[in-house]
DNA sequence: TGCCCCTAGC
């Protein structure tokens, strides 16, 4: 019975004005009171309220209650609301539980069609296709599954759930379609990112509307095909903010950081107006750009519309203030926040990173109260970038400890590259044997980084390896290897890679260029080196840089063909730089070119006059002329401008530690061994033929002295230590970190083959791998 | 009496 105090709407007046839950309360209590509860839409009007108004009414102290006290089960609709509350109070579960107590209720009510995509809206939130092919079951067998919208749900169930054979026959045998069926089924594909399909069934859709044509500039810009996107957009009759959205993200993603700025501008102009999303995805187009005005402007923009509360775009900020290298507006929003998330803490320690603030970026990070894999990546990437690559390792094994944290992508290069840097080779073969171990994807960028490692440490048989099981081989994969051959001294496979990248169908660019004529140059092969050349410019229509410049200059003046080296660098349409120069003044020592090398010279060294190298190779030449009085004049020169030659350095990893000798190193440990070894090792040597090569000491002293100072070489240190700590076969792998010298070359060779150890040295230039008394190089360097 | 389906960002 009716209260006479309390009808349908006074009730929806009292609501209306509800605004505390005593108030909410009261009206619940004089609904139980006068029964007027009882009525299902009394009760649906208090159970919607409780649901939509979370946050006056908890509603899952209510909503049992409520639902309990109706006695008019006419029909589904008390279920009905009370499976929606559950479903929009994520609580799909209870929306199936009611599902089945209405199945079983001894009141005769059914489900009708408004029940049937509720519940399968709660499958798809379950992710439990299994229980919705049950429900679709049920539809057919209820002979609800010719309304439309019970079917649209079906296949937009089908579609979340990626299963599009069984969406598109529900689509298919569909009698009536409307719009939100084509939407359905399209969204499905969108989803798949299947291009091909979603553009048949766009095609065919009897009226393009909003949000169909929304979708389909959302896939082509997730597909990469901007210009399909805008042509769709430029073309739509209407367009809403998310039009407009979806095309600014698609140029953000594409990196087109202009484009998303000047479309977002006029957006603008139209009077579109913005909300959150658009504004997170232009904040990321200015920080991709580091385009602070715009960036700043935006800031105003959102304090001015009062949508700056928004976590995500407090977050937004400060990420774009940090990547445009604005720390001090990062933090002081950093430091105004309520509440920090924890993006806003990454975005710090990427901002301070950036700005090579390391130290900064580390007390961020320690003060973090939780920390997720982005914290440890933006620390240890910042890390890798300012060149701390001690470091970098340092903090990789410190999260390896911590044990929480599975490394990301980015984390696993810039670990992998300070290996590289620092001639790592057991960590980083670590690191690669963990990524196998837990079968993490080698995209195309870790790939490379991993042959580029593996070559540069010497080791080509694992960065092959790495190369022939990468699924996806971007050409920076295939430079590297073609690279790293080169380097090692099998030019003739890298050409044949040359040619096999191209017939794959992937084009080269300069950088493989530099690789291949780079290549030419390690072995002196000058018509081939000069096909190249050519075929860059006039088949592949790139224009050649410095460094290709530099690489021909070196290969002919190696060759001897001074002249030829010289008219190129006159060619030239860029100015020369120091290392095309230097390339020269190399070629004239090695050819005794002591006119052209003089002239070179004294070039170079107004050029740069604080390089050590030309001055050495100056004074070298001059030395090798007998001019004592030149050389002593670049001596001088050099004291005068404190220029200093850099010692030769080497180093050598053994049981997981670097060691470092600096040439007339006398302060390792084990310094007496290691000289008791170069002796043991100078009467074996001398036995199968060495004599010391004192022509390179090109210093004003003696014979003796000058063996002394030869025995001095920081390679020759290395060499004799690898003997001692390290076992056959291990190879005994060294860096250096200028070029080799002769003596030190022919050495290795001997000792290659007088201790039957594999030597590998890898100097500023190429690789040397000493095997039974020969090198790789081919004499060659 | 009423209620049910499809679109965008980090």
């Amino acid at each position: 019975m009716k209260s006479p105090t309390l009808n349908q709407s006074i009730m929806d007046t009292l609501l209306l004005q509800c605004h505390h839950l005593t108030q909410f309360n009261q009206i619940l209590s004089q609904s139980i009171v006068t029964g007027f509860i009882k009525d299902t839409y009394a009760a649906s009007r208090i159970l919607n309220f409780s649901t939509t108004q979370s946050s006056i009414v908890n509603l899952n102290n209510y909503s049992r209650k409520i639902f309990d006290h109706v006695e008019n089960y006419s029909n589904a609709f008390i279920y009905n609301t009370m499976m929606r509350s559950y479903l929009q109070t994520n609580r799909p579960k209870e929306t199936v539980f009611l599902y089945k107590l209405m199945s079983d209720n001894k009141k005769s009510v059914y489900p009708d069609t408004y029940t049937y995509p509720l519940l399968i809206q709660a499958c798809i939130a379950r992710a439990n296709i299994l229980e919705g092919k049950e429900i679709h079951d049920h539809v057919v067998k209820m002979g609800f599954d010719s309304d439309v919208y019970v079917r649209n749900t079906l296949i937009n169930m089908y579609a979340v759930c990626g299963v599009m054979i069984d969406a598109r026959k529900v689509f298919d045998e569909s009698p009536v379609r409307d719009s939100v069926s084509w939407n359905s089924i399209l969204a499905g594909y969108v989803q798949m990112g299947d291009v091909e399909e979603a553009k048949l069934v766009f095609d065919k859709m009897p009226d393009k509307n909003i949000i169909a044509s929304n979708s389909m500039i959302v896939l082509f810009g997730r597909c990469g095909c901007v210009i399909e996107a805008y042509r769709l957009f430029v073309n739509m009759k209407e367009k809403d903010i998310v039009s407009w959205t979806a095309m600014i993200s698609c140029y953000e993603q594409r990196g087109m950081y202009q484009e998303a700025l000047v479309m977002f501008l006029e957006m603008n102009r139209k009077g579109i107006g913005i909300d959150e999303v658009v504004v997170i995805s232009v904040l990321s187009a200015c920080a991709g750009s580091a385009v602070l005005e715009t960036g700043g402007s935006i800031h105003g923009l959102v304090v001015k519309t009062g949508t700056s509360c928004y976590v995500n775009i407090h977050n937004a900020l400060i990420h774009m203030y940090s990547m445009c290298a604005d720390i001090a507006a990062a933090e002081q929003l950093f430091d105004s926040s309520s509440h920090i998330d924890i993006i806003s803490w990454n975005s710090m320690i990427s901002g301070y990173s950036k700005c090579g603030s390391l130290k900064n970026a580390r007390e961020v990070f320690d003060k973090m109260p939780v920390k997720d894999v982005v914290s440890w990546s933006a620390l240890i990437s910042g890390h890798s970038q300012a060149g701390m690559f001690d470091e970098t390792i340092a903090l990789f094994q410190e999260m390896m400890l911590y044990g929480q944290i599975k490394p990301d992508e980015t984390i696993l290069v810039s670990v992998i590259s300070a290996c590289t840097r620092l001639a790592a080779l057991e960590q980083g073969t670590w690191v690669h044997a963990y990524i196998k171990k837990n079968g993490l994807e080698v995209n195309s960028i870790l790939g490379t980084t991993l042959i580029d490692m593996y070559m540069k440490l010497g080791c080509v048989e694992s960065a092959k390896e790495v190369f022939y099981k990468m699924d996806k081989k971007g050409v920076s994969s295939w430079n590297a290897l073609i690279l790293g051959l080169a380097m090692n001294g099998e030019v003739e496979k890298s050409l044949e890679m040359f040619s096999e990248m191209k017939r794959c169908g992937v084009v080269p660019n300069e950088i493989t260029f530099v690789a291949v004529l780079g290549g030419c140059r390690h072995m002196g092969l000058v018509d081939k080196g000069r096909h190249h050349f050519d075929s860059m410019i006039n088949t592949h229509k790139i224009e050649p840089n410095i460094k290709h410049y530099g690489c021909m200059v070196d290969l002919l003046g190696r060759a001897g063909l001074l002249k030829e080296a010289e008219e190129l660098i006159d060619s030239m349409p860029m100015a020369p730089d120091v290392a095309t120069w230097g390339a020269l003044l190399g070629a004239c020592k090695k050819h005794g070119a002591n006119e052209m090398g003089e002239r070179v010279g004294l070039k170079l060294i107004k050029l740069q006059p604080d390089h050590d190298g030309f001055h050495v190779l100056l004074s070298n030449i001059y030395a090798s002329k007998g001019s004592w009085e030149d050389m002593a004049e670049i001596r001088g020169t050099m004291t005068e401008k404190r220029v200093v030659k850099i010692p030769g350095c080497s180093i050598i990893e053994a049981n997981g530690i670097v060691h470092e000798f600096v040439a007339g190193d006398t302060g390792h440990p084990q310094i007496h061994e290691i000289e008791e070894m170069l002796d043991m090792i100078t009467e074996r040597v001398k036995m199968i033929g060495y004599a010391p090569d004192t022509n390179e000491v090109c210093f004003d002293i003696d014979d003796e002295e000058k063996e002394t100072t030869l025995f001095r070489h920081s390679e020759k240190l290395a060499i004799a230590f690898g003997l001692m700590v390290t076992n056959p076969p291990t190879p005994i792998r060294i860096m250096k970190n200028l070029r080799i010298c002769n003596d030190c070359h022919t050495l290795a060779k001997l000792v290659s083959k007088a201790f039957d150890r594999e030597i590998v040295v890898r100097d500023r230039h190429v690789f040397h791998h000493f095997r039974q008394g020969s090198c790789s190089c081919m004499e060659y360097w």
